[in-house]
DNA sequence: GAATAAAATGCAATCGTTTGCAAATTTTTT
DNA sequence: AAAAAATTTGCAAACGATTGCATTTTATTC
């Protein structure tokens, strides 16, 4: 395979020439600056077509000192495989990709693993994005908030109510917790795990919201019921069959903290031929693509993903502009299906 | 928030001041040149790290013309909503993001819907990126074929053995329809559906191994068949819903191009109270982590996507540097779940 | 038609690294 | 101790676009 084209390489300097101008007015020419007469530039915008001319980007944003690029960072959680694994994340990094394109910006997906631990120096000092998007508080927010701390412009995607000095774009996790919980209880049960992992910001907003449900509808709560595991579906699949060989089924419902727990514990659970929802009731979170096909289909609880990739991205499109910026919760409804109620 | 750091910006230049040489031995000793004495180097190099120095990556992709940046395309097929849905097309793209990363290189995410048709011009010639992934090859490779013909690096995620001058790395797909097919057949099935887009260069691979399955189990095809429909699990459960409708249950098996196909058609089949595998067997492609939840768990074709990233980027590197490539068929294998067999 | 205002274009410095080559320093050899 | 060789360092010219300011060209006014 050999190059055909090159010749040499098409500069702006060399297209100003063809043209018979100077860098200066190509250059604004092929941004349609006022300043230029309007024929000169339509014939230099045409003439940068004819010879599949780009502007070289690296020139540009060493001069401008804009990348006009976003990197995306999934945080994950340490030894989860929860990355490739969760569809969730991915439709949100799909949703920001659109999101950031709509503003003429480009995504640069990295994720925790990859990227050195210093993110304000490895994207934004080094001029390899303008921002930078976190998806995930993960466990502990120690490298957010050093990078927040360098004062770049950043987002995140967690749990809205954490106080941070960075604004943080999620679900109502108080409230899908609360709303999933007292959906099983309304629908007769009396027993209800919560399946996930505590530890995170989003997490335990949504443990507030499952214990005081049961508060609400004055049933008691058993410390029992609360189990961490991983955010895989794996994880809740060994966690519910081991639970059930153990305990038999001390339970008659389950909160999940993602839809992909939930499948797993689905799957322990049909395996073992326990009735869903007539013995234990079930609800996910996310609301991904599966949930509906499942059989039963899954109730969940979904978030307005693609409300939150354009607030994420208007949040962090407004820092570098200076304009103060603030946390903001999107839309988080129960979609109620047939894992907690018989058909009607 | 105000940013309290900024102070001047420290440049390449101003460290090499404090350390008291000049800004080539600052630049070799940073890049641990073995021209530089080790003990200068070692004192540079801590100097960074204790101002949180960082190259300015605009400047030196200016200078080096490398951008050590890899585009990856999502190439979409036109109005279908595949993109965020499809979780394998995703996992695709966080197996290349490793595989990219191993070798030093970042990832550029981009989906054919926002790029500029000119992917040569807009992400190499403008020297956003060194070389392009795309994935998968839609139902035209014209925009491919342009690119590639300019002899930009590429590589491409799609059938293998479509004769192409850019390497293309896929499953084989013929076997994956036939091993699927075959699967069926031997389960006893006599009229099976071929559920998806025959327009694509893989599904028509799949289609010709579905077909000599059939000949050489001396079963009859009917076109009436194969179903064209597109790639999405609404799609499927539509169509599924449609035509038990209209002809009632005129088929015994179905072989899908993608997991999340046989999804839709699952649900259907279900919704209608078909015995899965007892009236119908089902397979699916991709095996994404979906398909052993799912209940009857999916039988499905599994393509060895992490093999695939390091092939396509191998394929890519070795470009850069004028080594031949050619194209790759990676593993694919069935894997029998219960949607086509009985538990034993 | 000269003077003034408005519109269009060009000059040249700058962004921050990298690198071939020359210069300075140190080490080895005779 | 001088000459030669080997090791370290520095000079200065790129890389290609952008933009404040100066300059030229065109249009307007009296």
């Amino acid at each position: 395979m050999v190059t055909l084209v090159s010749e040499t390489k098409l500069t702006l300097a060399k297209l100003a020439d063809i043209a018979g101008v100077s860098t200066s007015t190509a250059s604004r020419a092929l941004k349609d600056n006022p300043l230029i007469k309007q024929e000169t530039r339509s014939r230099i915008q045409a003439l940068a077509k004819e010879h599949n001319f780009s502007i070289n980007a690296a020139a540009s944003r060493l001069r401008t000192q804009k990348t006009h690029v976003i990197a995306v960072i999934l945080n994950l959680i340490d030894n989860t495989e929860q990355s490739t694994t969760d569809p969730f994340l991915l439709k949100l990094v799909g949703e920001l990709n659109q999101a950031l394109n709509a503003k003429g910006y480009e995504l640069l997906l990295s994720n925790s693993f990859m990227a050195s631990d210093d993110w304000a120096n490895y994207f934004i000092r080094s001029q390899r994005a303008d921002g930078i998007i976190v998806i995930g508080q993960g466990k502990s927010t120690a490298k957010i908030d050093r990078a927040a701390q360098s004062g770049i412009p950043i987002v995140v995607w967690g749990d809205a109510k954490t106080d941070a000095p960075y604004p943080i774009i999620g679900g109502d996790n108080y409230l899908g917790g609360y709303t999933a919980t007292q959906h099983l209880l309304s629908h007769g049960a009396k027993r209800i795990l919560f399946l996930g992992d505590s530890e995170h910001a989003e997490m335990q907003e949504r443990h507030k919201g499952y214990s005081q449900a049961h508060r609400d509808a004055n049933v008691p709560i058993d410390t029992q019921c609360t189990c961490a595991i991983d955010i895989t579906s794996k994880a809740a699949y060994q966690y519910i069959n081991q639970r059930i060989k153990a305990n038999g089924l001390d339970f008659d419902g389950i909160v999940c903290v993602s839809d992909m727990v939930a499948l797993g514990a689905l799957k322990a659970l049909k395996e073992r031929y326990v009735g869903i929802p007539s013995d234990v009731g079930i609800v996910g979170y996310d609301d991904i693509s599966l949930a509906e096909l499942m059989h039963p289909s899954l109730t969940t609880v979904r978030q307005n993903t693609q409300q939150a990739a354009i607030e994420m991205v208007t949040q962090l499109l407004n820092q570098f502009e200076n304009k103060p910026t603030e946390s903001q919760v999107v839309e988080t409804t129960l979609i109620a299906r047939r894992s907690t109620q018989h058909s009607d």
